[in-house]
DNA sequence: TTGTAGGCGTTATCAC
DNA sequence: GTGATAACGCCTACAA
């Protein structure tokens, strides 16, 4: 509500009151501290309640030093990870009453979103799928900073157990009999990704199963990635029985590449993907998967960042490793024994 | 950066350039109208660069009236319709400056969530999906608001042809040969899918081809959705020969449907989405569908928010309609004579 | 228990 | 051209 053009605010409440205007303050905002009289504190709180009193949030910010907003950076919405991580943050930051500022950054700019970010004196961010190693070394100073899916000495972090996912993948194509596996993931990239491979790989080798350099594709994490890397699995005179993928999308290019070469899964190949995006039921068969808990990774991010904004002094929180499982669908099954190329 | 503890302000540039805090102010934030004397300028640019100063966004919000930021509401995230909408408002917001408060909301708390807007001093709303119909009438006075893919005679909207939509898919199945069609969709819901609906109804009448109810089936706009009603459709004795759905979900699920039954996309069943969504190309054979210009539609929504916000008095800008087009994949096909419930 | 004074970091309006 | 001075709306002292 408004007064003619102006709006309401706590030195009008005063008025109307008979109070002074830090009285006003003081009920509202004030937490039980606030020693007034109850006779006081009832009548203010009604005609507060009257005309439609809302404290001004910039006003407030100025003077306490704090916008009561995160900021969440990350690289785009062409993998559903980073949406799941949004939103699952989102919710969690309404509900404690922060707003958040969302940035999607072309890995060149994020260095302007942070300097936007503090302008807007943020209490904190998130980063994720973006390294921090990455960025101009004091690009993060003095920021309330949780990264995601990345390990780091300096910031507290969420993540999924990326380097249990490589196992648990591993232990899986394993068991069904696979010896000759691929796998299919970008070169220099997140940290999550190069968990993931490494905890594949390291598992296959204790089994005493070598993952020879022409079964190791390299490829952008990207739908596009998956299918091209999957063609030239498929061309190999002696292809693999099983490949474990860096995420889902590589995976459901790669799927999509079996499906366009006429070979079917998991009868002569076994597909595994990572992150267990919504799109992994939608094709048929539908895509197994090492489930991360994608949304939980966003909110607990922020629980963490409010943690480390509202007792300032103290230690950063502890990281968090979230579990990882696998989700057998369509597209892992036992090896065919007389699979040796053939279609 | 700062000195010691506290952020540098424009008092701090002042005092080092020997002038006042308002001039460094002038120089600073005012455009050509700023008459000061080169020299002081050139040296007070320069200081301020050196000691790095940054405005305070805040501050300046509070003495402007403005925040410089947007929100964003959307229902959820389900749909990657909304994802796109937001990272195309996101992009154009960025580029001018702007921040985006991002908002899930769960039609239940869209009030909520515009009250904490208000609350920032937020310089305008974007609402997608979110009928502003269904608010309470007062819950949107006095905002800048620009509302996308729903008619409006009182806001300024940002909107794909739905209406065009459907009349292209009805031509389209048509042309194929097809007479006897059916739609999926939702029943009370967001304009945009009743709009589809409508012109595609229309045109089939105006070609002499009726819909009788039994092929208009009512689904969730969800995969789950499209799952459901397509199955109910594929178990009819006489089963339609052409399916054009309310979004590109409900055809997924649809999609995922027939797949289960055995039933051959486009051989048996013709199969019409709406969205272009990327998943969409994902699945086997890839669905036909009708491309709305999603993120442009959020880029839009931003330049009229700006447009309106910047030019204050001015009256709103006119209402924008974006084209739509066909997308022909794999899953529409000519009529097959012989599919009177065959599979 | 409440009011007064002062300041958060800007921008706007004037005199000088 | 430039510098006081006064907002903007709120919070934190401290005094009454």
């Amino acid at each position: 509500m408004r007064i003619g053009k102006h709006r309401v605010t706590a030195a009008e409440v005063a008025k109307r009151a008979g109070v002074s205007q830090p009285t006003v303050s003081l009920i509202l905002s004030r937490n039980p501290k606030a020693r007034v009289a109850p006779e006081t504190r009832s009548r203010v709180l009604k005609i507060a309640e009257e005309i439609g009193y809302r404290p001004n949030r910039l006003a407030q910010g100025l003077v306490r030093r704090r916008s009561f907003a995160l900021g969440v950076i990350v690289p785009g919405f062409d993998n559903p990870f980073y949406v799941s991580v949004l939103s699952g943050a989102e919710r969690v930051a309404a509900e404690a009453g922060y707003a958040v500022l969302f940035c999607e950054a072309g890995k060149v700019d994020v260095v302007q979103h942070l300097e936007a970010l503090r302008d807007r004196q943020i209490d904190g961010v998130i980063i994720a799928g973006i390294a921090a190693t990455t960025l101009p070394p004091r690009a993060l100073d003095d920021l309330n900073v949780v990264l995601i899916n990345q390990p780091s000495d300096r910031f507290p972090t969420v993540a999924g157990d990326s380097l249990k996912a490589g196992e648990i993948a591993a232990e899986h194509l394993l068991s069904l009999g696979h010896r000759r596996v691929a796998f299919i993931g970008p070169a220099n990239s997140i940290p999550a990704y190069r968990f993931r491979e490494r905890g594949f790989v390291q598992t296959l080798r204790a089994a005493g199963v070598s993952m020879p350099s022409e079964l190791l594709r390299r490829a952008d994490a990207t739908i596009a990635g998956g299918y091209t890397a999957m063609r030239a699995l498929l061309a190999m005179p002696d292809h693999p029985t099983a490949v474990f993928c860096a995420n889902d999308l590589v995976a459901l290019g790669a799927h999509k590449a079996c499906g366009a070469a006429g070979v079917q899964l998991p009868r002569y190949v076994s597909l595994l993907g990572c992150d267990d995006i919504e799109m992994d039921t939608l094709v048929t068969p539908e895509l197994s998967t090492i489930a991360v808990p994608t949304r939980e990774l966003g909110a607990r991010a922020v629980r963490l960042l409010l943690r480390q904004i509202e007792h300032e002094g103290a230690k950063p929180p502890a990281s968090q490793l979230l579990p990882v499982k696998l989700v057998q669908r369509g597209t892992t099954g036992p090896v065919n024994k007389r699979n040796g190329g053939a279609r």
